[in-house]
DNA sequence: ATATATTTTTAGCCATGACTAAAAAATAAG
DNA sequence: CTTATTTTTTAGTCATGGCTAAAAATATAT
């Protein structure tokens, strides 16, 4: 069995690969807030391991066995969101929090309860999917709501995850996954958008619609 | 925040004493499956913390603050167990693995929505109290099944909790919390008991007989 | 091309929580 | 009451996973 911290490691470097940045060991000391000597530390060991495909001062790569603990673990944080706001009624700006810890610590049985009991969910409360358990996992290819034309509409499918504030915000404006949004205006030099969500109209930054993934209407 | 491993050692400490056993560092060591010099080491931090009264070679007794926080492990515990096996379908024999692991990471949120959606259970699968959220704990007053003589009845109250292999056994014994069993007979020198249950007989060893606690019946 | 800045690694340290082996204290036996 | 046994503690070691500070490698500017 793999220790919380390895798994965490796995998982960062799984999610740096996925959005395709090259995967640096600051980035991840980043992500992690650890040192940069930490991850040098842990990137030897996962070395070792046969997990990481690692030589020093080149980026690090995810091997195939590596990549399939890291998606077992993602597995295991989204079914839990999924269950923690569907079944116990948590809000979905507290999933991730909880996800985190309890990720480390189920067993398969745990993992396949909730898979059934969920009617086998394909994403989570945010839109991210949810890897299978063979180890493969749906590539969906969503654009960010900020590159879509004034005027048009988008169904929002993802959004960042991990931030509470942010996810009580977007929750209150309605954008949340499979609602639809009509890009009204984009301010320029990077500035907000203005939507209409419903009924409502409002304005969001660019940052945050450059998180938000969504399907473009025809 | 406590390690788990800290929290670990405090519960069982906590079982001991309550056990009526004086809590020996060996009692501890053999409990846990540690050395007896790691038992030591610790209780010397957790004197320290204030968590433990600790004088060399002299037993160890829980603090009010190390019992408070032992019983809110031991709630979390029982509450867990209580949630896998009645909102999950786990068996009575699989649930106490299981809490194990999650005891130490749930969120007081998490215990929260357990415990309400359970309707605020007072005992778990295998009938032992869980611990109120202010530190408190019911203490009943149970009587071992081989104590009660030939001839009479009784309820079964709690059972051994940890054994997978002898909750299976006694499940198909039908012997659980709530039960009623008349004990026919009791073989000298500490044999078995020969046990009505529903309408079959068993013979049931007698240090399982020890671990079972009944309410003898009038 | 060389100097500067950034990134990464190395070296060395620390706390946690295990362990074994040996010493010390307490308990039991003769 | 002294000896033997058991229990507990001390001493010293190890792996894990953090850290800082300094060195080394890479990348960027002048």
């Amino acid at each position: 069995m793999l220790t919380p911290a390895t798994e965490d490691y796995l998982k960062t470097v799984y999610k740096l690969e996925d959005a395709n940045e090259l995967v640096a060991t600051n980035a991840i000391a980043e992500r992690m807030d650890v040192s940069a000597a930490s991850v040098t530390n842990m990137m030897k060991k996962l070395s070792e391991m046969g997990l990481v495909e690692y030589a020093r001062y080149q980026g690090i790569t995810l091997t195939d066995a590596g990549r399939k603990i890291a998606l077992e673990i993602v597995r295991h944080h989204r079914l839990l969101e999924v269950y923690l706001a569907e079944a116990m009624g948590f809000g979905w700006d507290q999933v991730d929090a909880e996800a985190e810890r309890l990720e480390h610590v189920i067993s398969e049985e745990f993992e396949d309860k909730m898979d059934e009991m969920l009617g086998y969910p394909t994403t989570d409360p945010h839109g991210s999917p949810i890897p299978n358990k063979d180890g493969t996992i749906a590539r969906a290819e969503h654009e960010p709501l900020v590159n879509i034309a004034p005027g048009q509409s988008a169904i929002i499918r993802r959004v960042p995850d991990s931030d509470p504030a942010l996810l009580r915000y977007l929750g209150e404006l309605g954008l949340k996954p499979d609602a639809t949004v009509v890009v009204l205006k984009k301010e320029p030099f990077d500035g907000p958008l203005m939507l209409r969500i419903g009924d409502r109209e409002h304005y969001l930054g660019h940052q945050t619609a450059h998180g938000v993934l969504v399907d473009c209407l025809e």
